[in-house]
RNA sequence: GGCCAGGUAGCUCAGUUGGUAGAGCAGCGGACUGAAAAUCCGCGUGUCGGUGGUUCGAUUCCGCCCCUGGCCA
């Protein structure tokens, strides 16, 4: 029986280089030693009726292999990096009693970063307090709002830009509702760290000008097919639904945003389409971003043969340690 | 063929009363603690279509040529 601490295997890598699929071929190589769930890693995936777009595992692969946290928000709701750990982490005991082995399958970044390396005791978004801080920042621009923070928490101010209104308001709001800055609060994280042992896969595309443009014709081969399974008609359903914004963290989501303006704005779809082909290629590069500064990753090319086997083995070894 | 409007960064365009130019988008890099597929920051040499002329100096003024669009033949 191993000891220690359970393990946990995460498998990451910028969008469209086939975590999910890898995740598949494990589960069907390793089936007959270990029995691996799949908990989903991405802020989109959470939201029911956004299957084409996100590219959600359909039913039958679901069918096949267990998959957590898809479909458990309506586009109206929200879902949020706090959320996100708590139900990682109920989620990964739950599996870890049945004896089975979860694995983290997805690129929402933060949220890995979260479970991972902690995040602080904050409290949740409050819908109320946040519109007085909208209306503050429409009558005297964030800037001033950014001026105010650094009175109140200079540490936090210095860490934010006078223009970056999300962060600006996410601070003030902590503050509002704890009388405690939330530099402060951020001092005091604790993570997930030491609770399992960490099995971290990253599937990274090569470096360079050339990889960078295969990448990006990949990413165009993928929308397409999207567009083919009905992306649009996807988006239509949503806008009609009458409810949603492009407030709403659902409506803001890579291809969804873009194509919705056809329906809001009377977009023409070329343009629309391409720039949801665009906004694809700069969310991996920001994904990216992040894979680069985190060490004691295990890199594995995505273009790679094998790469099932290979990954199989070493869950293997690790699980059996 | 004539007239008119254009030709400036990968794209769309601004500008220089003559002192060799700058925005948006794209691209590249970065940040990232409850919206994160979000939000934000940094990075701009390009024969200013070509060629001749005027000038100390021309992308800017003038001539000719080439290209694009429109109108007229």
């Amino acid at each position: 029986m191993p000891q220690g601490p359970p393990l946990l295997v995460v498998l990451t890598g910028p969008t469209g280089t086939g975590k999910s699929a890898l995740a598949l071929q494990l589960a069907a190589s390793l089936q007959d030693t270990l029995a691996l769930e799949i908990i989903s890693v991405d802020s989109a995936q959470v939201y029911r009726g956004m299957d084409i777009g996100t590219a959600k595992p359909d039913a039958a692969q679901r069918a096949r292999l267990p998959h957590h946290l898809i479909d458990i928000r309506d586009p109206a709701e929200s879902y949020s990096a706090g959320e996100f750990v708590r139900d990682a982490l109920e989620t990964v005991d739950e599996i870890h009693r049945r004896g089975h082995q979860p694995l983290l399958v997805g690129g929402t970044m933060l949220y890995l970063h979260a479970l991972y390396h902690g995040l602080a005791a904050l409290p949740m978004a409050d819908a109320a307090v946040r519109r007085q801080i909208d209306a503050l920042a429409l009558q005297h621009g964030w800037p001033a709002l950014h001026a105010e923070l650094a009175r109140i928490d200079a540490r936090a101010a210095a860490r934010i830009a006078p223009t970056d209104g999300q962060r600006i308001q996410r601070a003030l709001e902590v503050w509002r509702i704890t009388g405690v800055p939330i530099s402060e609060w951020q001092q005091r994280t604790q993570g997930a760290r030491e609770r399992y042992r960490w099995l971290r896969f990253a599937l990274l595309p090569e470096e360079g000008p050339a990889a960078r443009a295969a990448l990006r014709a990949r990413l165009a081969a993928r929308f397409s097919g999207m567009l083919e399974a009905g992306l649009l008609r996807e988006v239509e359903r949503l806008y009609a639904r009458g409810d949603l914004t492009e407030q709403h963290a659902s409506v803001r989501a890579v291809g969804y945003r873009q194509l919705w303006r056809i329906f809001s704005a009377g977009a023409a779809p070329a343009e629309a389409e391409q720039a949801a082909l665009t906004a694809t290629a700069q969310l991996a590069r920001r994904q990216l971003t992040w894979l680069r500064r985190e060490a004691e990753l295990i890199r594995l090319n995505a273009a790679g043969v094998g790469l099932a086997e290979a990954v199989g083995r070493q869950i293997l070894a690790a699980a059996r340690a």
